[in-house]
Order: structure tokens, then C-alpha cells, then sequence
RNA sequence: GUGGUUGUAGCUCAGCUGGUUAGAGCGCUGGAUUGUGGUUCCAGAGGUCGCCGGUUCGAACCCGGUCUUCCACCCCA
């Protein structure tokens, strides 16, 4: 006997049902990805090694699936890293491919080889599946997908007004009200750290930060204190810990511990206008926030920072997340080409919308009406119906054996068919066929040239 | 990558300090009902107890390893 067969840790199949439900999504964020004027590519599930390698950090890396190079490898690979087994070393020799681990990066690799074909400004989306060798939890997969709009090639602050103006529409069209668009800026984070004289330690300093909703107060300086910050220098951001009030009192508070931080003032003022615009404009199913804690993808953004938290009482990490950075081609070998843009996680937002009862009964309801076999003659019969059903672009099918009555109906009832016909010796005399209605019940016998109202 | 957790029928779960042929509900198949499903009644099928090894007269139960699930770190959609 074969061995039970399984797939990988952090994968998954998918039902019909599933697979309905995840369209559904998909459709309603393609849709307005294109009424935002973005345009489609897609780009290689598996990239270079090098063009992912050191893009993401240290711990990025750790996450990367890397591909085994065919051939007998080992026999190339140097002696001297497989005796002191140093898989680091060994990793290079062997493997020279990498699943892609976002769409960011291979999106600016993609940039960078057509810049000659591209017109600037750029504005692209990207749906595709990415891979983290990570561990997986609730909501975080090995597999997923990512759903991406960047802008590449302009400067203009209106862009990123747009991209939260995006995320409002498709959660809208999606019903998932009470969503938190977060929105940070890496300028804020670098004035906090270098008015506090720790320049040199932003990274920790914003990461520990980051943390102050999960560990508290306390947590984040004890890990500041650890990470080398002084306590004099935490003093000095102690009104962070206390941080309330509307977007614009936030931002006025923030203004004033940064007000000998050139960098940190440009920052606020940038929040200030992507706030003061979006505020005018309204948002009709999320709220836009500043949130000086947030502090993601540090290793690239250098501008807007977005993070998207699902609606209160949910629990799930970051539904979408985004930002600026500028200079994105430039580990590509091109200079001065910003880009701002925004992700969605499908798989985190098809959780959430299950989790609320959000997907509307229409996504899983496939097939209209199921004609019912009683045999050859009755079935062709019944042939001709259906071609001018689906003629109307009414889903219709034929059972394809004449089985049971019991079964057929067993089976359109247990698929959720709503509509069933029965066309008999009977009706084949009179020419006619009978409509049954599964949900209430009720039947009628109509004339074979009428198309049927299937309400 | 670190620490913990989970795994028994298709699904959700019982299963006593280790002791005969491992159970329930739902689902599934057939029948009651030869052109009428969803309700009801009757009958039936279905499990190497995640996998490998160990302890024991005897293991679903104890021990080790491994895979998987979920959780907390790390990080992140």
C-alpha cells in the first residue's frame, strides 16, 4: 500500500468553495487596482539567488526558499566548505535560485531591465503567490499571496492619498468595514532617533518600539535598555508613551519633540499633508491613523509607512502593509527612481471576511439549474434547453446518468443547485418542462420555448 | 531559528491509574419511497489510534525520535 500522501508544512489545498471565495477577492481588488489606473505584470515565481539575497535583512534571508541547483552539484562545490560544514558557503555553490519571497523587490528588478520600455510615472499591480520558509501560525502561511499596486518614478505625495483612497475602496466593496489604515514615516522615526542622540541604533530603536501595544510601556524600554539606549534618552521620548487625541493633535505633539530634527520635521509635515488631503476627501470603510509605534520594513521604506489592522475584535496580524522608499531601483544599478505602493494579503483578508460572515451567498452558488436524467431521449431533450439556458448565460447542466430521481435531486440539493428540471415522457409529448424550485419547493410545467425567470 | 502544544472513522470529538473484538454524533451507502431532494424511520460500510522505534506478559494510553497542527518569541501579508 502507497503511503498516505501529504503537502508541505505551511501549504494548503483548496475546495471549489475556497477557491470561489479567494476570485471573489481577487476580482474585487483587480478591479480596483485597474479603475486606480494600474496596469498588470507578473515576474518569475523563482528569481536569482542574488537579485533576493540581502534585500530584506538578515532575518529576510533566513526566510528564503532557496532552489537546489540540478546536476551533481557537490562535485563543483568546494571541499573546503562542505569539511567545515558551513552551509552559508556550501548554500552559494549549490543553490544559484530563490522563490520569490515578495513582489517588491522583483518588481524593481523588472523596473530596472525594461526601464527602456517604461513610461514614468509607472503604475503597476501584481497578484501572484510568494514564499517564506517561516513558521507557520494562524494567518501566516508558507505559501500566499500577495496582492501589490506600486507607483515608480514619482516624488508626488498625492500618491500615497491615492493608495489610502485604494485601500478604502476595495474594503468597501468588500464590506469589511472598521478597517485601521495605520500610516507612519520612516523620516519621524529617524528624527525621534536622533534627537535622542541614537542615530546609529534606529533600527532597534523603532522595532522595540513597534512593540508598545504588545509588551507595553515597560517592555519596550527595558528592550531599548538592553539594545544599548540610554535612560536619559528614553526620557526624552516619554510623551510617545502617552501619545492621544485626533491625527492632528498627534501630529502637533510630535512636531514639538521634533522641532530641532530636520529630517524628523520633514516627516511630520509629510504626514500632515497626506492627513489633512485624505481627511477631505473621507474615507467610507476605514479610518486612516497615525501611529508613531508602527515600524515595518525598515530595511527599504524611507518615507510613508502604511500597516493595515483588521476591524477591532478580530484576531489577525496585518491585513496589508506598504510605504515609500526612495531610491528603489538603486540596488539595481538605477539611481533616482522613488517608489510608494501597498500590499494586501489575501490570505489574511479571506480569513477575516470568514470570520465576519462576509462573503456574500452568490460567490459559492455555482450552477442555476440541474436537468434531471431519465435517459437518452429524455436527456437529449433536455440538451436542447440547455444550450439556450446558457445561451442567457444561465449556468445550467445535465446529469449525465439517468440515476435514481432520489440521487439527481440528492445531488443538486447537497451543491446548493437552486433550480432543477424535470423533463420526462410526459412533458417530451406536450413539449414542455417542469421548473422546480429547491428552496421553496414548488413546481411548474411551462412550454419548451420559454426561458425560465430564475429569481 | 528558539520554546511549548496538538494528532483516534470523511468531520467534530469520547476512550478510566496500560488490560478482551476502539466508541458517539454528524456525514456517507442502501432501503422504506420504480417521476421528486431537504424531515423521519430501518439497515450497512468505514479506523495499521500521524509515522518509526523502545519499555511491558500486554500500548490509543508510558518513553525517545520524526512529521503535522496551533500558540508564544523572531519576523511578517
Amino acid at each position: 500500500m502507497a503511503k498516505k500522501p501529504g503537502i508541505p508544512k505551511g501549504t494548503r489545498d483548496f475546495t471549489p468553495e475556497e477557491v470561489n471565495k479567494r476570485n471573489y477577492i481577487i476580482e474585487t481588488i483587480r478591479g480596483q487596482f485597474q479603475l486606480y489606473g494600474f496596469q498588470p505584470i507578473e515576474t518569475p515565481s523563482f528569481e536569482n539567488s542574488e537579485t533576493l539575497l540581502g534585500k530584506y535583512g538578515d532575518e529576510g534571508d533566513r526566510l528564503i526558499f532557496r532552489i537546489l541547483n540540478s546536476g551533481d552539484f557537490l562535485r563543483k562545490a568546494g571541499a573546503e566548505a562542505i569539511e567545515n560544514r558551513d552551509s552559508n558557503s556550501l548554500a552559494a555553490q549549490i543553490s544559484e535560485k530563490a522563490l520569490r519571497y515578495d513582489l517588491t523587490v522583483p518588481f524593481a528588478r523588472y523596473v530596472v531591465m525594461h526601464q527602456n520600455e517604461i513610461d514614468l510615472p509607472f503604475k503597476r499591480y501584481q497578484i501572484q503567490p510568494v514564499w517564506r520558509a517561516d513558521r507557520p501560525q494562524k494567518g501566516r502561511f508558507r505559501e500566499f499571496y500577495q496582492c501589490d499596486a506600486d507607483v515608480v518614478g514619482s516624488d508626488s505625495l498625492w500618491q500615497e492619498v491615492e493608495f489610502v483612497k485604494l485601500y478604502d475602496a476595495v474594503f468597501n466593496e468588500l464590506n469589511l468595514k472598521g478597517v485601521s489604515i495605520k500610516i507612519n514615516n520612516r523620516k519621524v522615526l529617524a528624527g525621534l532617533a536622533e534627537i535622542i542622540g541614537a542615530s546609529d541604533k534606529l533600527i532597534d530603536f523603532t522595532v522595540a518600539l513597534d512593540k508598545l501595544d504588545k509588551i507595553g510601556e515597560e517592555g519596550v524600554k527595558n528592550e531599548m535598555l538592553e539594545k544599548g539606549i540610554h535612560q536619559d534618552a528614553i526620557d526624552r521620548i516619554q510623551p510617545l508613551f502617552a501619545f492621544q487625541g485626533s491625527n492632528e493633535e498627534r501630529l502637533d505633539q510630535l512636531e514639538a519633540m521634533l522641532k530641532d530634527s530636520v529630517e524628523g520635521m520633514k516627516g511630520v509635515e509629510e504626514l500632515r499633508f497626506i492627513i489633512s488631503r485624505v481627511a477631505g476627501l473621507g474615507t467610507k470603510a476605514s479610518s486612516l491613523e497615525v501611529d508613531v509605534t508602527l515600524a515595518r520594513g525598515l530595511n527599504y521604506y524611507t518615507g510613508a509607512i502604511f500597516e493595515v489592522a483588521a476591524p477591532e475584535g478580530v484576531a489577525m496580524g496585518s491585513i496589508g502593509g506598504g510605504g515609500r522608499y526612495d531610491d528603489l531601483t538603486g540596488i539595481f544599478g538605477l539611481k533616482g527612481v522613488s517608489g510608494v505602493g501597498i500590499s494586501f494579503g489575501l490570505d489574511r483578508i479571506y480569513l477575516v471576511l470568514e470570520e465576519l460572515g462576509l462573503f456574500p451567498e452568490s460567490v459559492v452558488e455555482q450552477t442555476k439549474v440541474l436537468i434531471i436524467n431519465f435517459g437518452d431521449e429524455e436527456a437529449y431533450y433536455g440538451m436542447k434547453l440547455l444550450e439556450s439556458l446558457r445561451e442567457q448565460g444561465i449556468k445550467a447542466e445535465l446529469y449525465p446518468d439517468a440515476a435514481k430521481m432520489k440521487k439527481q435531486m440528492n445531488y443538486a440539493n447537497k451543491r446548493n443547485v437552486p433550480y432543477v428540471i424535470l423533463a420526462g415522457t410526459q412533458e417530451m409529448n406536450d413539449g414542455t418542462y417542469t421548473l422546480k424550485n429547491m428552496r421553496t419547493g414548488t413546481q411548474e410545467t411551462v412550454k419548451m420555448d420559454a426561458i425560465p425567470y430564475l429569481g
